[in-house]
Parts: C-alpha cells; sequence; structure tokens
DNA sequence: GCGTTGCTCTACCGATTGTAGAAAACTAGG
DNA sequence: CCTAGTTTTCTACAATCGGTAGAGCAACGC
C-alpha cells in the first residue's frame, strides 16, 4: 500500500519512540507490533526495517547479533532525553545570541516547565 | 545551471541569516550581493527571489512595497532569536518527557548560559 | 533439505528544496 | 509616452528525503 498517512519524519520519530520506551534491545517484529499498537497501522515489516536502516545510517540505532536465536536486535543509540538536548543545544549554537534566544525561550515556556528548569538550574 | 552543491535547507537559511543580519529591510538584489559575498556563490536573482517566496510562503519573510523607488523590500517575520526560541520550545513540546529533556538540556549548557538563564527564571 | 522468518536491495511516490528560464510588470531616462 | 533595463511572477526540472513495500537472498529450526 502507498499511503501517505504520515508527515515527514514521524515514522521514523515513531520507531524510535518505541526504542526509547523499551526497556531491552527490540527485534524488528517487536517494533512492529508495538508500531501496530500505538497508531493502529499497518505497516508491512520491510517499511520497519528500511526505516531501521536508515536510521542505523544515521547514526541513531545500532543493530546487533543475538547471542541466541534469529533476528537482529535493535536499539537506539542514544536516550530520547539526551537526543532532544542535543537538538536543543545544537540549535542555541547556531543561533546569534544564545541569551536573547533564550530569554525567549523562558518566556515561552509553561509555568511547571519554567519551575522545573529553575530547580534543575539552581 | 542545475547544481546541487547546497544542502537541504541551506540556501533558506543562509537567506534567512542575511536578513536577521542586515539593519534595514532589503531587495533582492541586495540579498542576492549578500550570499554572493558570503559564500561565493553564481546564484541567479530569480533563484533568490523563489527563495524569499517560499519563505513568505511559510510566514517567515515578509515583502513590503517602498515608500520609493523600485523593487520590493524583504524583511525577515521574526529575530533569528525568537526563530530559535521557537524551534527549541517545538523540540521541547514533541518529546515524550519535557522534564527530563530540560535536565540533560540544562547540565548540557554553558556556565554563563546557565547562569543567565536562572536570571531569566527569577 | 525445506519451509518459515527476517534482512537487504531496489524501487516508487509525494513533498521539499535548489536552481533557473520565460515572460510579465514595473521603473526610469529620454 | 515610449523604450530599455530591472525586478517580479510563473513554471519547470532535478535531487533528496521519507513513507511504503515487493523480490529475492540468508539464516535458522525441524
Amino acid at each position: 500500500m502507498t499511503k501517505r498517512s504520515r508527515n515527514q519524519g514521524e515514522l521514523e520519530q515513531q520507531v524510535l519512540e518505541v526504542l526509547w520506551s523499551a526497556e531491552a534491545p527490540q527485534t524488528s517484529t517487536q517494533i512492529l507490533d508495538a508500531l501496530t499498537a500505538r497508531s493502529h497501522s499497518e505497516l508491512a515489516l520491510t517499511t520497519v526495517l528500511t526505516v531501521l536502516t536508515r536510521l542505523a545510517d544515521k547514526g541513531l540505532v545500532e543493530k546487533s547479533q543475538p547471542s541466541s536465536g534469529r533476528g537482529l536486535l535493535f536499539t537506539a543509540t542514544s536516550t530520547r532525553e539526551l537526543h532532544t538536548a542535543t537538538q536543543l543545544l545544537g540549535l542555541l549554537d547556531r543561533t546569534g545570541d544564545p541569551r536573547l534566544a533564550l530569554s525567549h525561550f523562558a518566556k515561552g515556556l509553561s509555568a511547571d516547565a519554567a519551575a522545573e528548569l529553575k530547580k534543575l538550574l539552581g
């Protein structure tokens, strides 16, 4: 089926989400099942594998041989939070005036996010 | 010339950079000159205008009539820092656990950026 | 060996972006 | 006002990306 239900990058993101919320390395079928469960989509296994390969090319996912049995294991190379933080810091790094950007950022934060951040910095 | 020297989104980004670093609204030729100066590229004026139109479609650039003389004027609708802040907030919004992301973010901040942010959160 | 399951390779499609020509619209100089 | 140069719009094409998956190859268990 050539359906374009998802937005740009959404499937890759969802695969990462699955890997991040899993405690252990996952097989392709486990990932497919998780995706099906979370969005009621009906993807082919090869689709999932393609996405995993692309994510591996980007360095976001690692493939490994299982100690026994068949089926490769897939893990995210970074935690979700670290991934997000890296993106946040990268963005900040590329802007002209980080302090000014942070000021706008601080103003836009929700009350509890702001409180949380304050605690973290304190 | 149909050469693809630039990466995805790079030209749009560079046009925005030009507008952000300009003190006043710029004409298309001024923008072209600035681009040529900063990356020694040899773009056609129409290329720049296409990009400007696309950025305008995205709401990132505004076109305006000059009070006198020829040539439209182009301005960024937001400062670079505000733009960055918007992206930061969007990223945070899309992540699963904002609190955890913030914690890594806080850890990755430079000392003075952290101090500044703390002050801003007051 | 043989079937089932999983992986890789290749491919297609739509959207985005870099790139620019053709043609229309506008400006200024005569 | 008419015309030449400049600027804008319209249209188009190629490359890349990401979603989607089939064909066929590989590995594992029976």
